[in-house]
DNA sequence: GCTGTATTTAACTTTTTAGTTATTTAACTA
DNA sequence: TAGTTAAATAACTAAAAAGTTAAATACAGC
């Protein structure tokens, strides 16, 4: 189960983990700010960012004592990329979707 | 991890799976005939099977003896919505995806 | 160089996953 | 009804995942 896709969808099937990338989302933080919300022990969070590293959805930076984390720049693409390829599945969102790049578009301008 | 998103993600990282829904965009198939390009043996792709339709990927019809496969309608939508969170991310693919929407729209014509 | 803070690593446990072979269920066929 | 085919279930094993506590590492500040 090695491969860069299982690699990371296997990293996202776990709402810890989710947790932590939509909490990253708002922007690069530590390892203790990212484990603050969880009942869980830090080396269990510690863990967790290291699969989520390895698979490529996050990196960790240096800053003194801490090592902030951050989403990965195109972390997702090969996942989106796959998700494409289901074009029947996919074209029941393209309504939605049209939408959403409508609405991007017109911010842009 | 027993959320439908995680059973969905957590069954799709595994290449075996993906493959068996790769199979099943061609269309229906009987589980024998999924198994078959596989050095696996029937009952372990029949557990993968049960995975897949668990987490809502797949549905299993009846014919005689047969219980042919085919892919879940929508099944992905909500991996499809979670992804479509990560509009940062999602960003970097908006030009492929507004080239395909729009060679979708001329197909429709 | 000692102390505190941030984080990782080690060692261990429990649960889940992915596979195996052998057995069972279900339905068709002669 | 006996035999065949399609698939699932049972019972088991080995390996991976997710957590724990305790110890180690790395750096900052006095």
């Amino acid at each position: 189960m090695s491969d860069a896709l299982s690699l990371k969808l296997q990293a996202l099937a776990c709402p810890t983990r989710r947790a932590i990338l939509a909490r990253l989302k708002l922007g690069e933080t530590s390892v203790n700010e990212l484990a603050r919300p969880f009942e869980m022990s830090l080396p269990a969070i510690s863990k967790h960012l290291k699969v989520l590293q390895t698979a490529g959805l996050i990196t960790q930076g240096r800053n003194a004592q801490s090592r902030p984390c951050k989403l990965a720049e195109g972390g997702l693409n090969d996942v989106a990329t796959w998700m494409q390829d289901y074009h029947q599945m996919w074209e029941q969102r393209l309504d939605r979707l049209e939408t959403y790049l409508q609405n991007l578009k017109e911010t842009e301008k």
